[in-house]
DNA sequence: GCTCCACTAAACATCG
DNA sequence: CCGATGTTTAGTGGAG
């Protein structure tokens, strides 16, 4: 929420911004408008407005005085009955029909075009630019029958769907088909819209300021702004995975732009909350902004890295300058990079709502959890600010302490999720004291895991104790190196590297990581050239793990469980970061091993929760593994590690090795940090 | 209350 | 001798 608030807020200020430079995607046409000649105004006003009018025939003001003025140019200085405002009077009447003709975006009739010739001599520049204009607006004309037609329909599939069931069913229905409609509706404004645009560049048709965007209003005033939502928010709901996936982007575009021009929609309301929108100002948002970018150049979202970062560019800018050259020449205002506007409008907002969603699911789950198991754990902690204060003492300290936090607001830890671990890098867990208790795995995993895959910056950075036991994490370091072997030495920098958590207490954590690598069998040290190094057997894990799956009916349950979690997570994460397209079960060969590493982490701790569950039941005694010979020393199993041998947590691939990442002197006690380098 | 487990702490040994 | 590494034991507390 708090972080909703500030995006509303930024969004509300550019918005603010927007509103009172009276921006619209149209501006451009309003500084067209002003290297002409003003004789030329009124006419194309008129145009526009009389374009309008074809559109939308609830544009009646706008009508009226469209028509009456053209009319009156047409009729050559015979004024009947003006009701438009003065300044349409002003205007000297034209002298020259042809010139009438050339402003006013109408269609002549041959007869007219017959008498122009005759009447005057045209230069071939006008008789060009006039043929042109008569084009384009026959065509425009048969867009707009068109257009009628289909708001026609839509205004009936709106009565339908008021008058119709009530059941969701049919209401979904109606609404996904109301969608079609919608989108039909809009590739129509959209078309327009470009032939207006088009038009604009030729110099045939200029548009007041003062009355922008007109052909976005027809279809706002065809349907009502809370239908609106409510249609977006069901066809969201119902058919996100699709429009996610943008197989067709004119669509989402359009469908971004009727909503947007359409009223407060849902897409205004995310970016501009309490600005009175009113669809001018919400639909342009995306593109003043970007202006408004331009204006401050050291934080342009659209640059980094030295590359433009405009969807589907990646255009190399040498420095900021030639970034700005590309941006104004490449990504100028025009129907494509409105289109691609819309189009991130459409994402951000997808995203939004998948995150809404998701969120909502993770506070039923994380409720449903605590309710059943009183186990809040430290797990959401991490992520959690509000209930992250408590941890000030120790990681075992604030488990409890959080309880009363966790049950009652289950969303605390979902909400920095969203925020971004810089967020949560808060002063209150400096002070967390050393290791002293482990999170549980059995439900602390679940709770945190759609935190974990999202905050793998946040144990990077936060001092917050990794919901990970030892022996897990050892296993992850392993596998993650290129040879699947490590030294002490290594493991060490690897916590280190990957957990600041780790860069604290060194000699309690570093005794705990050799303890386990002693303790464990799966971790096998070999001697090499260079000295010992430290393997994970994985043939003891691919041994152990249908053992234990097997003949327990708890386990099994426990098992249907952590997949029926993982799954959905899989699905939400790879909505929600389509872009990254992980596959949270695959196991190597992850392009951004953020999500995926993590959901492997994830999974390998539920599969260390069950294994751990069943190891108490089957495997606990002496000699029940075959691979005892291997390290007949250890009597016990290693409940979390043996999972998920297939899967390298390459927590570190996006991390650089370099060592020196780790001390973090501002904390007390740390009496053997230095020794880890 | 018992058992298992993870963790912590520490003693001890070995090696460079 | 010192520090790093490795092994082992003991104790603690959470959880089933």
């Amino acid at each position: 929420m708090m972080q909703e608030s500030g995006t509303e807020t930024k969004s509300n200020g550019s918005a603010i911004q927007n509103g009172s430079s009276g921006g619209n995607h149209l501006l451009p046409c309003a500084s067209l408008r002003e290297g002409r000649s003003n004789g030329e105004t009124p006419a194309a006003d008129a145009g526009a407005a009389e374009l309008a009018h074809v559109q939308q025939q609830q544009q009646q003001q706008a009508l009226q005085v469209a028509r009456q003025l053209l009319l009156q140019q047409q009729q050559q200085q015979q004024v009947s009955g003006l009701k438009s405002p003065k300044r349409n009077d002003k205007q000297p009447a034209l002298q020259v029909p042809v010139s009438v003709a050339m402003m006013t975006p109408q269609v002549i009739t041959p007869q007219q075009m017959q008498q122009i010739l005759q009447q005057q001599v045209l230069s071939p520049q006008q008789l060009q630019v006039l043929l042109q204009q008569q084009q384009a607006l026959m065509l425009q004309q048969q867009l707009q029958e068109f257009y009628k037609k289909q708001q026609e329909q839509l205004q009936l599939q709106l009565l339908q769907q008021q008058h119709a069931g009530k059941q969701p069913k049919e209401q979904q229905q109606v609404a996904t088909q109301q969608l079609a409609f919608q989108q039909q509706l809009l590739q129509m404004q959209q078309l327009q819209q470009q032939h207006l645009l088009s038009l604009q560049r030729q110099g045939l048709l200029t548009i007041q300021p003062g009355q922008p965007a007109l052909p976005l209003q027809p279809l706002a005033q065809g349907m009502i702004p809370t239908e609106l939502q409510q249609l977006w928010k069901e066809v969201t709901s119902a058919h996100s995975a699709e429009e996610s996936t943008g197989s067709n982007h004119s669509s989402l575009d359009l469908t971004t732009t009727c909503v947007s021009s359409s009223a407060p929609s849902k897409t205004s309301l995310i970016m501009n909350p309490h600005a009175s929108t009113n669809g001018q100002l919400s639909v342009h948002t995306p593109k003043r902004e970007s202006l408004s970018h331009e204006e401050h150049p050291h934080s342009h979202p659209l640059y980094g890295h030295g590359v433009c970062k405009w969807p589907g560019c990646e255009a190399v800018c040498e420095d900021f300058q030639s970034f700005l050259k590309h941006l104004n020449s490449e990504h100028a205002l025009d129907d494509r990079s409105t289109a691609q506007c819309r189009v991130q409008m459409q994402v951000v907002q997808q995203l939004e709502l998948q995150l809404a969603k998701d969120k909502e699911r993770l506070q039923a789950m994380m409720t449903h959890l605590h309710v059943k198991s009183t186990e809040p754990k430290a797990a959401p902690q991490p992520l959690n600010l509000v209930s992250s204060v408590t941890l000030s003492k120790s990681a075992s300290e604030a488990s409890p302490q959080s309880l009363p936090h966790t049950p009652t607001t289950p969303t605390a830890p979902i909400t920095p999720v969203t925020q971004g671990p810089s967020v949560i890098t808060t002063t209150s867990m400096h002070t967390v004291g050393p290791i002293r208790r482990r999170y549980s795995d059995k439900y602390n995993v679940p709770i945190s895991s759609a935190d974990i895959a999202q905050n793998q910056e946040f144990y990077k950075n936060a001092e917050v104790r990794p919901p990970f036991t030892y022996a897990s994490l050892i296993r992850q370091a392993i596998l993650e190196s290129p040879e699947k072997q490590l030294t002490l030495n290594e493991i060490y920098n690897w916590f280190t590297r990957m957990f600041a958590y780790f860069r604290r207490n060194a000699a309690t954590w570093k005794n705990a990581v050799r303890h386990n690598l002693s303790l464990h069998k799966c971790f096998v040290r070999v001697e090499n050239v260079k000295g010992a190094v430290w393997t994970v057997d994985e043939v003891e894990f691919q041994k152990r793990r249908p053992q234990k799956i097997s003949g327990n009916p708890s386990l099994i349950k426990n098992m249907q469980s952590s997949h029926a979690y993982c799954t959905p997570l899989n699905a939400a994460l790879q909505a929600s970061m389509a872009e990254n397209s992980i596959p949270l079960y695959t196991t190597a060969s992850m392009g951004n091993p953020t999500l995926g590493n993590l959901a492997s982490a994830i999974r390998e701790e539920l599969n260390g929760a069950m294994e751990h569950t069943n190891s108490n039941e089957s495997d606990s005694s002496p000699g029940r593994s075959p691979m005892q010979a291997v390290h007949p020393v250890h009597v016990k199993e290693e409940p979390l590690d043996p999972e998920e041998a297939e899967g390298p947590l390459s927590l570190v691939t996006t991390a650089n090795h370099s060592p020196d990442f780790d001390h973090d002197r501002d904390y007390e006690d740390e009496p053997v940090n230095e020794d880890m380098e």
